[in-house]
Parts: structure tokens; sequence; C-alpha cells
DNA sequence: CGTCGGAGGGGTATCCCTCCGACGGTGCTATACT
């Protein structure tokens, strides 16, 4: 009966959703990932979701926040990305369906506006920042709005900006929470498992409706070459780039400086070439990206900085000329060629030395005695506080106090404050104030337990690196190496790689043989040194497993099997 | 941790080698000043 009646309810709920998608936003048909995403949310129940770039994910908030009762709240990390995406929604022409933001790119009347449309059902949907919303007043006028769906785009940021760059991101959850905590959705292109947990612990998801798809990208052609110095790897991509004259693509480098240098140097050999990195003031910025979409600027030399938000489906290369810092970053940016299913190639030049650059890029230790400071100077205050009046103000210690007493940077108080409450020395109070949990660690014991807390973070980050370069070593299937890393069982070789390219593809075995891996995919598994682990995948005589504590590592099957490394936890 | 460019010493090559320091990615926001 119960199970009729749920059956029932769920029916109707894709009927809804199915004619929403039709009459609102003249979408024909749903993907079955997008469909179980948005009943999840219809449902009230919290979801993560991750779908290549193009494969409709703006859609899986869009439509439930059509129909719930209430205003959706988009967090999305770029202003230049929400333009697009208010005018995506704007442009179709229904009304109630309006996008408003709040940003500082909004003037107070402006966001006032914003407010009163909201409230006044004007508009639908508010597309804002987390800097924006981890301001209190801004934060108590949007839990005003009553807010009935919260959307987290691009959430991977949570885990590849939040610690060092961009720490309003670590504080989503509890911000999420204050506005009343409405059902969450997280959405991704790509997010390894160690990503994904990570968003889910950091944004609070409970028992959130998972759903993956589309990692393999069979349109895809991957290249990788070894290249032993700077010169040879600038012949090969030359030579890379005169077979694709013509055609829009993108260069990937590591520094700004590379990318103005590169971009000169093509320009003299004849190509149609710029350069594009966040160093550029925003108007040139906008101009170049403008120019890339129009194919005016067919190669784009760029950093890191081009890349989400960018909207050209005809994207027909994407190269590399070092290594990228994680098979994250990597997927993500060659995920941006060929989304208009045309074939597409790709080609990762890279040297041992690339990896240098990363390592910097990841930072240093903490340091302990700062920790230590922190977390006595917020036990004194809290002592004055009883001391001097028990009750005359509210619980808790504001973050503006402990930095003019601290005298450390907002960044700075905030990353340090978000590593002590990790480790139970700190904890967050109603309307962000900040107070010492029962319980808590002594200072310097703290201090500890938080150096040790970003070393084990780094150490995980060490394999990442050591994965990318894993996948640029290895002489089997190229996607089988990127989809084991994340998580993904592929039973057959790819056959559009380099490497499948040039052995048959007939000649590897569709299904290594069963003595061949020992431990099934996605088994938990005990090593005695590193802990337990999830058997991620296997490639020839290479397991791959990933560790709780320790992060990626590759182990040989032959070893495993004659010294025992490894027992099955379940 | 590696690359790059400049300085300085050796030793006398229309310059080579070594040492040293600087540099290196991603973006929001608030606020003062034209």
């Amino acid at each position: 009966m119960r199970s009729l009646f749920s059956f029932l309810r769920s029916f109707r709920g894709t009927r809804r959703l199915r004619a929403a998608a039709r009459t609102d936003f003249g979408w024909p048909r749903l993907r079955p990932e997008q469909l179980t995403a948005m009943k999840a949310l219809l449902g009230r129940q919290d979801a993560l979701v991750v779908l290549p770039t193009g494969g409709g994910k703006s859609a899986v908030y869009q439509v439930p926040g059509s129909l719930l009762d209430g205003p959706t709240i988009v967090i999305s990390p770029l202003l230049a990305l929400q333009q697009d995406q208010i005018g995506n929604l704007n442009d179709r022409g229904v009304p109630r369906l309006r996008a408003v933001r709040i940003s500082s790119a909004e003037t107070p009347k402006q966001q006032a506006a914003a407010l009163a449309d909201l409230r006044e059902g004007r508009a639908r949907f508010l597309f804002t920042t987390p800097e924006s919303l981890a301001n209190p007043e801004r934060l108590a006028e949007i839990k005003a709005l009553r807010p009935a769906l919260v959307a987290v785009d691009e959430a991977h940021c949570i885990s590849g900006w939040g610690y060092d760059f961009r720490p309003d991101y670590l504080d989503l959850g509890d911000l999420i929470r204050e506005l009343g905590r409405p059902p969450v959705v997280a959405l991704t292109a790509t997010a390894s498992p160690p990503v994904r947990d990570d968003i889910v612990a950091r944004l609070g998801l409970r028992k959130p409706r998972t759903v993956v798809s589309g990692l393999d990208r069979a349109n895809l052609l991957l290249h990788v070459g070894y290249c032993s110095d700077e010169n040879a790897r600038y012949r090969r991509l030359l030579e890379f780039l005169r077979e694709e004259e013509g055609r829009s693509g993108i260069v990937y480098v590591p520094t700004r400086r590379a990318a103005e240098e590169l971009a000169g140097r093509l320009k003299d050999a004849g190509f149609k070439a710029d350069f594009y990195h966040g160093g550029m003031a925003s108007g040139p910025r906008e101009q170049r990206h403008e120019e890339f979409l129009a194919g005016r600027i067919p190669v784009m030399v760029a950093t890191s900085a081009f890349g989400m938000g960018i909207d050209k489906p005809d994207i027909r290369w994407v190269a590399h000329v070092a290594l990228p810092d994680s098979p994250d970053s990597y997927l993500q940016e060659i995920g941006r060629a060929g989304r208009d299913g045309e074939p597409a190639r790709t080609l990762l030049l890279w040297r041992a030395e690339d990896e240098a650059l990363q390592r910097f890029f990841a930072g240093g230790a903490p340091d302990e005695r700062e920790l230590r400071d922190l977390v006595a100077l917020l036990r004194a205050i809290e002592a004055e506080d009883t001391k001097v009046a028990k009750r005359a103000r509210a619980a808790g210690v504001t973050k503006s106090e402990l930095r003019e007493r601290s005298g450390l940077s907002q960044r700075k108080l905030s990353q340090l404050l978000s590593l002590l409450e990790e480790v139970g020395a700190v904890r967050t109070l109603p309307s962000n104030r900040l107070g010492t949990p029962k319980h808590a660690p002594d200072p310097v014991p703290a201090a500890q337990a938080a150096v040790a807390e970003v070393a084990r973070r780094q150490a995980v980050e060490a394999t990442r690196r050591e994965m990318m370069r894993g996948f640029a070593q290895t002489r089997a299937c190229r996607s089988q190496a990127l989809l084991a890393y994340f998580g993904e069982h592929m039973g057959t070789a790819c056959g559009h790689c380099d490497n499948c390219r040039r052995a048959p593809v007939a000649a590897q075995p569709a299904e290594p043989a069963s003595d061949a891996t020992p431990f099934p995919v996605h088994s938990t598994v005990q090593h005695g040194e590193w802990g337990s682990g999830m058997v991620l995948g296997y490639e020839g005589e290479k397991m791959t497993v990933l560790f709780d504590e320790v992060g990626y590592k590759t182990l040989s099957v032959p070893v495993v099997r004659a010294q025992k490394l490894l027992t099955v936890v379940r």
C-alpha cells in the first residue's frame, strides 16, 4: 500500500516536472539522470549531480525551482558565469521565472529591488556568491524570503578553492543551515570520490541522491606526448596546431607569463592566437572571451582562468603544455572540447619537471604558533566576557573582534578558524559568532592537530598529482586509467586514445581475467600501513586504490597477492 | 621545486660557468577617490 502510494507520488512528480520542462522551458524531454535528481529535489531530498558540461545541469535546479513554493537561491562562483545563466533564464520570457542577482555588481537600490521582486513573486531565482551570502545582513534578508531550494553550482570549487583561496566556500554549509535549510543540490562537471565526499561533508548534504554520468567522452581523441625539453614541446605543439589550423581550441599553460609569451610566439609563427589569464583587466578579458566564442581568436593560450562558463560547443581541440594539478582539473579542461558531439582532439605535452610548479602551488604548512595563539586569544576573550557581564551580550566572539586583536588578515583568519573548527577547537555559533566547544583540546594540541590535518590533506593532494603523472605515463587505455581515478569502472578499452589506437583494441582482453582482479572494484580493503581504502580499478597488472588517509595509490597485483598486502573488509 | 635572468669571477674563447634571488594560479568584496 505504502509503496503504491510512493509510486503514485513519484509518478505525479515526474509528470509535473515534464510538463514544466515542456511549457516553461521548451525542453521536449528530460534525460533519466536529470529526472532522477529533479524528483529528489521536488520530494525535498538533497542531491549531488555530476554531469558533463552541457549535460543539462542547470535544468536540474531550474525545473523543480519553477514548481516549488518559494524562491531558489543559486550560489555560483563567478559573476560572469552568473550573468550568462541569468540571461538564459530571462531570455525565455516567462516573467514569473525571472532571475535576479545580489552581488557587489549591484547598487544597494538594485539589491533592494531584487529582494522586492522575489518577495512579491516577480522573480523566482536569486543568484549570489558565497562571499555575498557570508554577509550577515544579506543572509538575514535572503532568509526572510523563505527559500525553497539552494543550488550550489560548480560545487567542486568547495574543495578546489575553499581551503586556501576563497574561504567563504568552506562556510557554505553553515550559511545554508542559517537560511532555514531548504533542500540543497550540488552540481559539478567532474568530481572524484574524495572531492564528492568533501562536497557532501562541507555542505552538510543529508543522504543526497547522487547522479553521476557521462565521464567517458567517446568523441574525444586522447593523446599524450612526453617531451624531454621545452624546445621539443614547442615543436610538437606547432605540429599539432598546424594540423588543427582554422579550428578553435585552447592551449593550457601553467603561468600568466607563459600565456603571454607563447601567444606572442604563435602570432609570429602566423597563427591567429591570443592569450587569456586572471591578471588581465576585466574589460579586455571579457572582450577576448567574446572573440574566442565568435571564432575570431581560434587559438586561445590561457591559464586555468579560462574555463568555467565557456559556452562554445564547437571547440575542436584542447592542448596542455604542462601537467595539470590533478585528473580532476584535466578532465574538466579537456571536457570543454567537442561538446557538440563531433570528434575533437586533446593533446597533453608533459615533462617530469612540470610537477614542481604544482607542488609550489599546493602551498606549505600553516604556522603552528599562529594557530595556538588564535585559540588562546579566543579563550581569553570568552573569559573576559563572562567576567564583565554574564548575560549582557550574545554568546560567542565575532570574527571582527578576533581580527582586530590578533592582527591577522581576514583571509588568513578564516582559513585558520575553519581548520580549528575541523579539529574541534572552535565552534560556529548562531549569527556567525565563534565559541569553544565542550571538551575542546588545549591550544597546543589543537594547533598540532590542525597542522596534522593540513599535512594529511596535502598528502592526498600529492597523490592526485601522482595519478596525473600516472595517466601521462600509462601504456594501457587512457580512458580506463582516467575513469578508474573517478571510481568509474570501464569494462572495455576505449578505442579513442593513443594507446588503444596503437595496439589493436581486439588484442586487449575485454575484461581482465578474474585471477588478475583479486578484489572487486568498489570493494573496501585494508592495508597494514595505509589503513582502509576503496578499490577503484585495474589496469594491466596494476590496481588503483583510494585510501582514506593517504590518498591514491597504485599497487602491483602480483606483489599484493604474493605478500598478502590487502585484506577484504567488505 | 624548477626556470630565468642578472651579476660576478675566471681568464683571455669576439665568453663560459656558477651562484643568487625572484617568481610562479584560481576571484570575490568593500571603500576611497576621481
